[in-house]
RNA sequence: GGGCGCGUAGCUCAGCUGGUUAGAGCGCACGGUUCACAUCCGUGAGGUUCGGAGGUUCGAGUCCUCUCGCGCCAGCCA
């Protein structure tokens, strides 16, 4: 026996790698169903989710813990139900930021930019970091156990989803849906790209409103003022605008003003746009440096100047202040207008300034000749098909979050001026300066057949390819045997933070390229965030780091918090405290295993006899079978936070708690009582396990594992129906069973006796009897008789009294002396304690206790009284009346207590 | 100006289709060396009853309206 000894707490440590590697091995993660398989069934419906691939350079951090523990769980739910199940995991090059560390990194070790090293070799320097990285983040993965196909691994950058995106960009482009064109994007100045309006984030700063003049060219010294933000955009400016109605201004429309230091003479126009409340009332207008300018400039057929370059420093258009530095510029240009006395006045003023997502710098609206794909078409399709039900959002409020963002969608800027990514398969002529998009890299020009041709330098944004991905991943555009089966996938799950970016992209392409809805669900969890509410950054240091985490509690422990401490599209405070709780949570699952397994080995090996269920065994049973039906509902209503809870509390206030601990007794009795005890514990185990495996994989599968050793070792009658699976991850789900009339009277009676063992244990504590003395009880049972002389050595045993002076008795004519008592559930509890009874301070405590009950029956004798007895459904009623009636006879039985 | 979420015990959060003296973890107090577990066991205190005000209903933390506070998303008014 001493061989199956198991270590007095949960060792985590020896146990998840080995376990991982183990299922690996085995194949569990496989699709049980695979066309890549002999015995294939085409007809088996599969549950498919695409992971939402990792960045290559990033490091694991709590969003990535969520995702896969929320996916792994799905996973291995419907891997349990019998359902083929496929995972596929993979990567994202995440063209930017990569692209950024490696630069970073070059600059570091051997101060070389990408530009002196070459874009050939810079790329390859690149791939180097990426294999590294990608083996970090993958084995970072595994480590939370998640149990994907790693056979079915993808990389954005792979061939084949090169391809998928070559193809993709193609059939858009002879669809109309891409194309390419000079427009107003927004500009990265320190990455030096475009980046889509997705990457810009505003932030509100404190600024000035600069009041200027803008001086009449003809010389008569009248004036327009204006005022702008940004001052250095006046040397783009074209365009004086005034309101059409605008009494002040309307005399100017159609006359010339010249642009402050420049002079260049430009026009005054009108249009509604602009807001005679706002400012002067007059605005000045860029179309080459700010949105609502360029539409207005297309409107009226106005000159666009450019006056900022790639870095954002002055063009040559902007004159004397060619060269410099936006920001300097602006400080330049404004004394250069205090000289000319052009200025009227500041004013402090609270901008919307873009920035970067990606570093914060301040984003500037630039003219420029990019790759666009047209979206409005596209997203009516993706709007369609989440309004008619063939996709589905949970929690559905996001819906709504959805359709607003599609329904006000623009151009979607996809070329990027990077050099890590897909490149755009775009050749160009020299000669006719036509364009060829090509699937294959053409050799010569498709328009004049020459030669010289080259092929666009830029790259496409990294979500157009991840927006492929549930497809991309399974081998389109090929019909492979694996896109044919597994797509559509089932779910996709993801933070609401990309909601947009991703899980909107996906709809769309899946819809225009595969003519199917990539995925039926979207489930989307929320932000992680510290124990404060804080979002978890750098810089304020609130970053929980889960490596660390898990080294210290366990990958379980990481996982049950995540998962339970959540609600589907709320965000999570993660506090490491709570984690250390569920670590304890995973100790007392398996130290309650190693009761169980001890109790199997020492049991008898067979019945004698039939069954003959103890009160607690029926009792433990039956709130067994209403934990199913009560978590099997939760799973499939998406709740898994709440199944989760479910079961932790069951087992551990019920079966832990009570149940344990009266199988010790049971056991101790010997022959059948022992066999079905230990039976019975086998079998709540090997449930509980079941359906805690999907939250905490690894505790649960070694210590299964143990009971089903010990569990064959001794007995066939402990063999679950079915037989023992060779591995919990594949054993089956615990479906509901159907209900049974014997199971709402043994749970009555059981939470009678714990009521009593309840009661005894609280008026022990209260009265300072040490914990482990055995003390006399006089029990008054009435009506109960039978059932606590029943369980008299669970109710003895439990609350330690003394059986040699115990009794329960159905009524009693003469109060014992010198006795604490108590009412519960009908039943008089007297404990006959000796001198340290003070009858004064008994009856203060029992009057106490009469007021609240007789507080109790006031309130129920009006409530039964009013409209609620006629028009509540009777069941709810008579539930009340019950009450009552309990209620008084409690009081009854107090009072008497106090009299005598 | 728009959309959404949150505001429930000292802290962090649960609470499904409304059902009737509100739950958990942590923290706190008191007490525990019983052969599964001190990563534990027992007991308890703690919520003006669920931000506030109305309303619907026999009945609301749970639905409706308004309101206050916090947060998020979306928004190109100089």
């Amino acid at each position: 026996m001493s061989k199956n000894e198991l270590p007095k707490a949960y060792d985590f440590k020896n146990t998840e790698k080995r376990l991982y590697d183990w299922w690996v091995e085995r194949g569990y993660f496989k699709p049980s169903n695979d066309p890549g398989q002999p015995g294939f069934d085409p007809s088996i419906k599969p549950f498919v989710i695409s992971i939402p691939p990792a960045n290559v350079t990033g490091e694991l951090h709590l969003g990535h813990a969520m995702y896969v523990s929320m996916e792994d769980l799905m996973i291995r739910y419907q891997r349990m139900k019998g359902v083929p199940t496929l995972w596929v995991p993979g990567t994202d090059h995440a063209g930017i930021a990569t692209q950024l560390q490696v630069e970073k990194d070059l600059m570091r070790t051997e101060e070389v930019t990408r530009e002196e090293l070459g874009r050939e070799k810079f790329v390859e320097r690149v791939w180097t970091w990426k294999k590294k990285y990608h083996a970090i983040i993958s084995s970072q993965i595994r480590r939370l156990g998640a149990s994907c196909d790693w056979d079915r691994e993808r990389f954005t950058l792979d061939e084949g989803l090169s391809v998928a995106v070559r193809e993709a960009f193609v059939r858009f482009y002879e669809k109309g849906l891409i194309y390419r064109g000079p427009r107003l994007i927004n500009w990265s100045p320190g990455l030096k790209t475009a980046v889509s309006d997705l990457e810009v984030e505003y932030s509100e700063e404190p600024g000035k409103l600069y009041y200027f003049k803008y001086m009449l060219a003809d010389g008569s010294g009248e004036f327009i003022p204006v005022a702008t933000t940004r001052p250095e955009t006046i040397l783009g400016d074209t365009a004086v605008a005034v309101h059409p109605e605008d009494t002040r201004y309307l005399k100017y429309v159609g006359k010339q003003v010249k642009v402050p230091i420049l002079g260049r003479e430009i026009p005054v126009i009108a249009d509604d746009y602009v807001d005679r409340e706002f400012g002067t009332g007059a605005l000045k207008i860029t179309p080459g440096h700010d949105p609502n300018d360029y539409q207005i400039g297309q409107r009226h057929k106005l000159q666009v100047i450019s006056v900022l370059d790639a870095i954002a420093h002055i063009t040559p258009a902007g004159g004397p202040y060619e060269g410099m530095d936006r920001f300097d510029c602006r400080k330049k240009i404004w004394e250069d207008m205090k000289k000319a006395g052009l200025v009227i006045k500041e004013q402090a003023y609270t901008l919307n300034v873009p920035r970067s997502q990606r570093g914060g710098e301040v984003i500037e609206p630039m003219v420029s000749t990019q790759w666009f794909v047209r979206m409005s078409e596209l997203a009516e399709d993706a709007l369609k098909a989440v309004q008619d039900g063939r996709i589905r959002i949970i929690p559905e409020r996001f819906t709504k979050v959805y359709y607003n963002w599609l329904e006000n969608i623009q151009d979607w800027c996809i070329s990027r001026q990077l050099w890590w990514g897909h490149r755009i398969p775009v050749w160009y002529c020299d000669d006719c300066n036509e364009m060829t998009v090509a699937r294959q890299d053409p050799t010569a020009c498709t328009k004049c057949g020459s030669r010289n041709i080259h092929q666009d330098p830029d790259v496409l944004d990294t979500w157009f390819s991840s927006g492929l991905w549930p497809f991309s991943t399974l081998g389109w555009p090929d019909e492979t045997p694996d896109y044919q089966y597994f797509y559509p996938t089932s779910v996709l799950e993801t933070g609401y933070d990309i909601l947009f970016f991703w899980v909107a992209r996906m709809i769309v392409d899946g819809l225009e390229l595969t003519g199917k809805v990539p995925f039926h669900t979207v489930y989307l969890h929320g932000i992680i965030r510290d124990e404060f509410g804080d979002k978890m950054s750098k810089s304020k240091d609130n970053v929980i780091d889960p490596l660390p985490l898990m080294d210290e509690l366990g990958t379980d422990a990481l996982r049950f918090t995540l998962l339970v401490g959540s609600t589907p599209g709320n965000d999570i405070n993660v506090d490491v405290k709570r984690v250390a709780a569920n670590r304890n949570f995973a100790n007392k699952i398996w130290n309650a295993g190693r009761f169980v397994i001890n109790a199997i080995n020492n049991a008898p090996d067979k019945p004698e006899k039939a069954a003959l269920w103890s009160l607690a065994d029926s009792w433990i049973w039956a709130r067994y079978k209403q934990l199913l039906g009560e978590v099997n509902h939760l799973f499939e209503t998406w709740q898994f936070g709440e199944a989760g809870r479910q079961i932790y509390e069951f087992f551990w206030s019920e079966l832990a708690d009570w149940y344990i601990e009266i199988a010790k007794q049971q056991l101790a009795e010997g022959g059948d009582r022992a066999f079905y005890t230990a039976q019975t514990l086998s079998r709540l185990l090997d449930g509980c396990l079941r359906l805690l495996h999907p939250f905490t994989p690894f505790v649960t599968e070694e210590l299964w594992g143990h009971l089903k050793t010990a569990a064959v070792a001794h007995s066939d009658h402990l063999t679950p129906k079915g037989g023992w699976p060779e591995a919990l991850i594949i054993a089956p789900w615990p479906e509901p069973l159907p209900f049974e009339t014997w199971e709402e009277g043994k749970i009555a009676h059981f939470t009678l006796i714990m009521e009593v063992v309840k009661t005894i244990r609280n008026l022990r504590a209260e009265k300072k009897v040490q914990p482990g003395k055995p003390i006399t009880a006089i029990l008054v049972a009435g009506l109960n008789t039978s059932v606590l002389l029943d369980q008299a050595v669970i109710i003895q045993n439990l609350a330690h009294l003394d059986p040699k002076t115990f009794q329960v008795v159905e009524k009693m004519t003469e109060k014992p002396e010198n006795a604490v008592s108590m009412v519960t559930s009908g039943i008089e509890i007297y404990l006959p304690l000796g001198d340290i009874v003070d009858s004064d301070s008994e009856r203060v405590r029992l009057t106490r206790e009469l007021q609240t009950i007789d507080s109790q029956i006031k309130r129920l004798e009006t409530l039964l009284g009013g409209d609620f007895a006629k028009k509540a459904p009777p069941q709810v009623v008579e539930k009340e009346r019950q009450k009552l009636v309990e209620y008084r006879a409690t009081s009854e039985q107090l009072r008497n207590q106090i009299k005598s």
